[in-house]
DNA sequence: TTATGTGCAAACTGTTTGCGCGAAG
DNA sequence: CTTCGCGCAAACAGTTTGCACATAA
């Protein structure tokens, strides 16, 4: 695969608001930095994942990329997110239940921060990242567990969820 | 060949360890205020979850229950789960990343309590329950979610594991 | 008698893997 | 030219479902 990209002049559902390409090409260097090649699906998996809101899982980041690039296949989308998670380029939550969520560690606005997923609808909502220092702090001195907040989303109900229900 | 291990076969009331007749009856009596029906495959499940210690899944459920009763199919151990869970005489955890754990939610000792799985060796490990008290209250002031926090396993590394480590 | 539960096979979701080819370096 | 990554098919784990038959009430 080479560097054709159809960079779609003509989009109607895509929107470049945050400019991909800086964080496309950090994360490309941070590849090369790590003795990884850099290949037109990992190119295709990067661009998707800065471009897609929310929090896709690898089967939505799959779809996505189906649509530009066919070729690229769903194993390779897989093997990339690993590789890519391994070198700290993206970052992932394991929702209860659900697909595993994906997004660019050095995303605008996408510091560190912890999860949470409506049981009901879904739906994943973003928290403070010290949210669970507390309780971290506890398990550790009196269970000698360090607990990894970031790793698994926390569940239960959101407000809209809440309400209708 | 007879008897290495005791075995059950059309006599229901063998029993090598003590008590979980006591257990088995009162679910039984819950499944039947409720409307459901008594059946082989139910006593099967409910046995079988009160013999086996620490936090087996669906699936290490079924390999047991096939030693003793190999006509209870796989499909039936899932469903009876689900009905005995609305019921409330099981209760369930989901693990990130492996099967959802399940015990009678009368089992001697467990009263409700919370869960920490070790990401590195498997292991499940019980927390006080009001563990998550503050960050629910946190959680329901500050973003209207409401936090189940009973229903998924908190994720990290155990003592052993950090030892190892 | 009759609704409810069951066994079975098959689908399903999310993810991983062995294989040989092709392309990045 | 030598790896590493790729596409592909297939396997995998965990769970669910449609169907016809069995059985508890």
């Amino acid at each position: 695969m080479h560097r054709v990209i159809p960079q779609a002049s003509d989009d109607r559902h895509v929107r470049y608001e945050a400019m991909p390409d800086d964080a496309l090409e950090r994360a490309l260097a941070t590849l090369r930095e790590g003795g990884h090649r850099v290949t037109g699906a990992r190119r295709a998996v990067i661009e998707t994942l800065a471009e897609l809101d929310g929090h896709p899982g690898a089967e939505d980041l799959c779809e996505r990329i189906r649509q530009r690039y066919p070729a690229v296949h769903r194993a390779t989308v897989y093997r990339t997110l690993e590789t890519l998670a391994a070198i700290g380029v993206v970052t992932h939550v394991h929702i209860s239940g659900g697909a595993t969520a994906y997004h660019l560690a050095s995303e605008a606005g996408a510091r560190p921060h912890l999860h949470a997923s409506c049981r009901t609808c879904g739906s994943i909502m973003d928290l403070p990242d010290g949210m669970l220092d507390s309780v971290s702090r506890d398990l550790l001195e009196a269970h000698g567990f360090e607990l990894d907040p970031r790793h698994v989303a926390l569940s239960g109900t959101c407000k809209d969820c809440r309400g209708a229900g």
